[in-house]
DNA sequence: ATAGCTGCAAAAACTTTGCACATAA
DNA sequence: TTATGTGCAAAGTTTTTGCAGCTAT
């Protein structure tokens, strides 16, 4: 099930949130740049350049209320910021990270497998899990052959 | 093969870097703390309570330069600082972190199986795997009990 | 009408950097 | 001896907070 305008709304209206105008730029920014990890900064700088006034710190607890609600993932990629991307799904399947430690480029890739992993390790660990982050590090294809040039 | 300060001393000596005091203080820190994931001011608190003087810069660049050298590795687990762990094994090897959502504690969890993910997702996506960080988000037996109480 | 939200600016939290002095090799 | 490393303080980044005014509901 993808996140949608419509889906925000309802659970807004449920939990009493206001939806301002700012709310609705911010989804929209994620919904317009699919696929991409934005930053706060990223997105403030979208918003603003889209010519609407907003503040950074309404981003921030923008994208802190998304993220509770479940309608946006906080990642960290080790650059020093969070950043954030639109949950495809409300259920417990995932992509995973291919991150290039050459030129930094994340990648997505998806796979159903890791599902099978979860159950053993839960059993395992006496331990309940509701989610996983997987991150690989290595070298994109673009990377390798100019390396070897 | 396990991290020791044998290894340590021939690589410093390798490669030129000098072996201060505050650098062993730091290495001693981990070794001190198996199994645990270290701040750059816990390690300086450590340090520190141990009546020896140190800077929190010196801390910092130590901790950078540890990583680089893959005696320690660098981890984010959404505190909003980096953590440190010591490197067990120079090999593809890893352990996997168990995050409990309730009260924020990190367990390791050993596990071999994703060895065998990586190689037919490094294939399908074209992309060369030199490691991954799993983390898994989930309750810990200690707060489900809680919970039911 | 009013509870909740926003923008701004200030502050907090973490990390990096410049520089004079100290030290391992 | 000297290239490196250290400590301190200052600066840089990212994120959070306080507060007066604004706005969905």
């Amino acid at each position: 099930m993808t996140v949608n305008l419509k889906d925000v709304k309802q659970i807004f209206r449920e939990k009493q949130y206001k939806l301002t105008t700012q709310r609705q730029l911010i989804l929209q920014t994620f919904f317009d740049h699919p696929g991409q990890h934005l930053s706060a900064e990223d997105v403030f700088d979208i918003v603003r350049r889209d010519s609407t006034e907003i503040g950074l710190a309404t981003v921030y607890r923008t994208l802190e209320l998304l993220s509770e609600l479940d309608f946006l993932q906080k990642i960290d990629f080790g650059d020093g910021r969070n950043r954030y991307e639109i949950n495809t799904s409300n259920e417990a399947h995932h992509h995973h990270h291919l991150i290039c430690l050459t030129c930094g480029k994340v990648r997505e890739c998806d796979d159903d497998l890791l599902e099978a992993l979860e159950g053993s390790i839960a059993r395992k660990n006496n331990f309940e899990i509701v989610d996983h982050h997987v991150k690989f590090f290595g070298y994109c294809q673009e990377c390798r052959e100019k390396r070897e040039e």
